[in-house]
DNA sequence: TAGACTTACGGGGACCGTAACAATC
DNA sequence: GATTGTTACGGTCCCCGTAAGTCTA
């Protein structure tokens, strides 16, 4: 028994009529003997009365009619989900992003990508990197943004968004007359540090080390607006991505010399089969950033 | 997507391994990867993650998993209803029978059958034979005892049960001497007439009417025991089946001269199926008639 | 004779088995 | 080298289409 011959069986207990049933399923009338045929050997009981011009169920008959229709049912409905899974009318988005990206670019493109797929499920929290790393790790998350440089080699992913990490400070502030700086001098500035991801709190770590001094912290938060107002007051200076600051007249964006630059991916483990809906939201994030780069141009 | 490919995939599903789930199918393995290779390409998505050593289910297999199990538990809960047709354990026997038949033959039988289909469903129900006919042809009943030569043309069936109707009188009866009488004969004596069935009154009538002589019907019943009471006692005579009287030292069965011969056909609508649990039921009937012709030669 | 189902036969595709290959430990 | 999955190839069986046959109105 299998679900050809169902439905063709419920085909021709429908229409009562071999016949009509044929033309129904676009084959040939003798297909259709045939296949109930096999099925009344199979079952070894007679399914139709064959009477002169029409045919009609037996008892057993209607009793298969009963469960063929339930199991051509369930067929139907497990295909339409796969075509709603594939087309992206359901699935599920799990993303880890960090503060700084999440206030100032994943927005815009998640609500882009919303419009494309309205019926996805999308779940987008904040963590620092190490977390984001730990969380796909754990399977908590489907993907996240990391650092292209030091991915974890047990995760795999695609660079997406290239951002320059600027020394900010008030306009008004001394350094706003400068073009760019050096980290060494930078980090001999009051800071104010954003500690939500550890990156850019490593990065000074570093440099102190390097240079033999201590570090200048005054102020330590991961609320962004705090600190801008912190910085705009003239209380001290820190580091953005320079989109944060960009178009604020209030800052000063002061390019490090050399540059710092940063290199964003979107990864995922190594092991692990992306969703479709995840997928397609990685090739989404790809082909965005080349429109955008494109329309630059 | 056909069930085939359904259990290929929840077999692989459940092993997470091409090669034990082809043991467990019976296949080889690459039959296993072909047919799950179709599958995928059908649905247009991965189902399986392939990794060293082992397979694991993407999020999309997940979702074919669950209707996948649905789907073959459907097809197995159907295939186990069929047998259990095929195989009598379910069904149901309408069958409408004479009150004489329903208590001298039928009850015997009705065992003998009941215990080798212990779990088909059985409606026995006792009418005159032109209430049978009725019921027959409203579908109340699947199928009923009738005489087999004026079976409706509308009806079609078997013969079961050759019977000799007797005249019957009480041992102490004068009648009680004669080896034969003749029908004209017979209904001059007092008669115990048994209504449930018309038709050994319409035989009486019809004799009647041929020798223009009214009948001398005294008692009139369908209680079978009720009449044998009253010829006990010696209040008239009757006629039987002679199973009826058969081993009861009270009685004196006397054939007629020429002896009357019922029938007995099991039978039903000529345009309606039997079912497998009615149709098994009548060859057991005719099973069960020749075996004792058998035994008894 | 027309309409409906059955039977017989041939072709194409699906599925399975064999065998060789690739990859990982 | 052992195990697991993939690819390629050939054979068999199933299903469909064509054509002829049977039955009934």
């Amino acid at each position: 028994m299998n679900s050809r011959q169902l439905q063709v069986f419920v085909a021709v207990a429908e229409v009562g009529n071999f016949t009509k049933a044929a033309r129904s399923l676009n084959i040939v009338q003798p297909a259709v003997s045939n296949t109930i045929k096999k099925l009344e050997e199979e079952l070894q009981m007679s399914l139709f009365m064959r009477k002169d011009k029409s045919v009609s169920l037996t008892t057993e008959g209607k009793v298969l009619l009963k469960n063929a229709r339930i199991i051509l049912g369930q067929f139907k409905k497990a295909e339409l989900e796969m075509v709603e899974l594939r087309q992206m009318e359901r699935g599920e988005v799990r993303l880890g992003v960090t503060n700084t990206l999440g206030m100032y670019y994943f927005p815009k493109v998640i609500e882009a990508f919303k419009q494309r797929h309205p019926n996805l499920n999308f779940s987008v929290q904040v963590f620092g990197m190490r977390k984001i790393e730990q969380l796909i790790e754990e399977d908590q998350l489907d993907m996240g943004v990391v650092m292209l440089e030091n991915m974890p080699n047990n995760m795999t992913g695609r660079h997406f968004l290239t951002d320059e990490i600027v020394a900010c400070a008030s306009v008004l502030h001394p350094l706003a007359q400068h073009e760019t700086i050096t980290y060494k001098k930078f980090i001999r500035e009051p800071l104010l540090v954003f500690t939500g991801g550890a990156v850019q709190r490593e990065l000074i770590e570093k440099t102190c080390k390097a240079e033999n001094i201590d570090s200048n912290v005054i102020f330590e938060t991961n609320l962004i607006p705090l600190i801008k107002n912190l910085v705009s007051a003239g209380h001290g200076v820190t580091s953005f991505l320079r989109p944060v600051i960009e178009g604020d007249p209030r800052f000063k964006g002061i390019s490090f010399n050399p540059p710092i630059i940063f290199d964003f991916a979107i990864a995922w483990k190594k092991s692990c089969h992306l969703s479709m809906a995840n997928q397609a939201f990685v090739d989404f994030l790809i082909d965005y950033e080349k429109q955008k780069k494109n329309t630059n141009q």
